[in-house]
DNA sequence: CTGAAAGCGCTTACAG
DNA sequence: CTGAAAGCGCTTACAG
């Protein structure tokens, strides 16, 4: 930091010093045995001097491909409500109390175990990660130009927006619903999950009197759930509903909220079915804090598999999504795309998982 | 994706049917004020029309500069042990108990609230944001030939490395302490934080027999909040160890292993103060499975502020880091470090929050 | 307000 | 195994 970083060595000075083409030094980074060792060590040993470090602009021109992948995220946090300054610090500290109701989780692994597949797929292939919050149109030239595909959540980026990357890049949509032939599609098995979910409250734990506690109506994922719901219960016998008992907006104080609502109308259950974890840890808090017992009085399930399904008392019985898994397939489908524009658009669904713990009763 | 995305219209395209030059289509994309509405018309509509996408590496290979900023973290999870083939699936689904013995959470939120805080600050600034596990060498040509900067947390990246990147663009680190003069460096207040907590229990509790659960010998969080304690001690008027009472690795089942360890010496202090919530979660669940009551025989504190600290029953009281602070305040420095190379070195000391929960007896 | 032209630092056939 | 040369698609003084 002290020297002025003069200018900063490019091909040409390394090819002076280790006096070679520039072609040669090219090819020590890119193709190492097509160059004899005698002159890739000249290279290395002029690199090392002169602490060269390719261009990745350059490089990326020249070749035609970016050599990364765009992942752009919803801003669920409201992220662009105006961060305020910076506040440093030397010695103070601020004491609060933190009392439970004002809690809000931040949010939860789901995005940084799909950030994380992503990423580790991705390098595995060569592939850098560029991250984005969707923002407004800004993404389209500072991401799509950039990567050589784009992976992004669903229901994140706008429709307009997203066609006219997708003209120029190809781009999977994770989770959620297919959104057309445009892009290729990675999904987890919400139907399957919910229907051995809800078959097995009814199989082994004798329950007969379920009711599905949902999220937004227009939420894709919501509706396959319910689905996989009334497919369970149908397979039981059970003659299903149409519409989801109660439906809050995935949070969990609106969990909170259905759950006192539920009790107030005198009216619960034997088993509430939910559509997410957040939702079923609101149910519980709200069930609990009026003196009943999970899963003695009534047995809750959620969806997702969140950390915090598995540290609440009682430990949340839900559905595991494979998050990272959906990370590193999004990259695959992303990956066979580049190589084959021409193959028909894809739809990866991928496995989920039961977990059964204490609040169906499966576990003390 | 039907058709066969021809070839990607350039500059050169747009020009050519909005009959301008190629410089007047760069200028609508980087100065709009300086085109004419007429003109600028002209361009966006056949920008429109081509689905004109500009380059982002010609971009930053003529402007001579990247656009992004670098983020680089820890391997933390063993992520390079061998992702298995992924699995497709239709309809068939995996039911297991999961019971609590073997869950270690597999991450906190601690990284996706830094790479937010990052994500944010850098956009704001017109910056995208290229993530990496740190791996090995690849990083070097992968990573810093494609970004201005980068920002890495503490301990991620070799020092040889770290050292060869520095010589070629700025670098800051986040967390730990201070690796030199050649980097620019962002911390918590841990030293403040774990006094102000220490006293907290001193002086609100009424407490004078005060342990600490240490985690790593050679981490300088760690022997941050050790000195932290022994400060907290000393303005007490209580004579303070020189050594933590026991050392965990600031794992969740290390911390148990402790907590059995202290049950079974017979000898545990009225507060213990962890050095990390993890390893105060464990020491929570092993005193709690032997009967003792927290806080009402024990106190137990954390440091960190994970989401699990605030679910856990007791709710643990803790010092919150402010993650997302972290990294915007990395990208500041960064930036400001661009635009000034020649700035002293810069250390950030970022102030923390002590959250009083019902571990240590403030809330009930 | 607009254009012609140089140049950013690589990769990649093509020759040898 | 190595080199000369074209070209990747932009930005940016410089003129006008």
């Amino acid at each position: 930091m002290e020297n002025l970083m003069p200018k900063t060595p490019t091909v040409y000075d390394v090819a002076d010093l280790a006096g070679v083409s520039i072609a040669t030094v090219s090819r020590v980074f890119r193709k190492p045995h097509k160059v004899s060792q005698a002159t890739k060590d000249r290279v290395d040993a002029a690199v090392l001097n002169l602490g060269y470090v390719p261009s990745g602009s350059a490089r990326s021109l020249a070749a035609r491909r970016a050599g990364a992948i765009g992942l752009c995220f919803p801003d669920f946090d409201g992220i662009d409500g105006g961060p305020g300054p910076i506040v440093y610090t030397d010695g103070r500290v601020i004491e609060q109390l933190d009392p439970p109701e004002d809690v809000e989780p931040s949010g939860d692994l789901y995005l940084s175990e799909v950030m994380l597949g992503t990423e580790i797929e991705a390098w595995r292939h060569g592939m850098a990660v560029t991250i984005a919050v969707a923002r407004g149109d800004e993404i389209f030239d500072n991401l799509a130009g950039r990567v050589d595909g784009m992976i992004t959540l669903s229901r994140t980026v706008p429709e307009r927006l997203l066609a006219h990357i997708a003209r120029h890049i190809p781009v999977v949509v994770i989770a959620g619903t297919r959104a057309g032939d445009d892009y290729d599609h990675i999904g987890t098995d919400n139907v399957a999950g919910m229907q051995a979910m809800t078959q097995h409250i009814v199989e082994s734990h004798g329950v007969r009197d379920l009711a599905f506690v949902g999220g937004p109506a227009d939420s894709p994922d919501d509706h396959d759930r319910f689905e996989g719901f009334r497919m369970g219960l149908q397979a039981e016998g059970i003659e299903p509903p149409s519409e989801p008992l109660l439906r809050g907006d995935f949070t969990r104080s609106h969990g909170r909220m259905l759950g006192r609502r539920l009790v107030e109308a005198g009216r619960v259950p034997r088993a509430l079915v939910c559509s997410n974890d957040q939702t079923a840890l609101g149910v519980l808090d709200a069930l609990l804090a009026t003196g009943m017992r999970v899963p003695e009085d009534v047995i809750v399930t959620g969806f997702d598999g969140i950390d915090a399904s598995q540290t609440s008392r009682p430990r949340l019985t839900t559905v595991r999504q494979p998050m990272r898994e959906l990370g590193r397939a999004a990259v695959d489908t992303l990956l066979r795309r580049l190589g084959d524009p021409l193959m028909p658009p894809q739809t990866g669904t991928l496995p989920v998982t039961v977990l059964l713990r204490e609040s169906c009763g499966c576990l003390a």
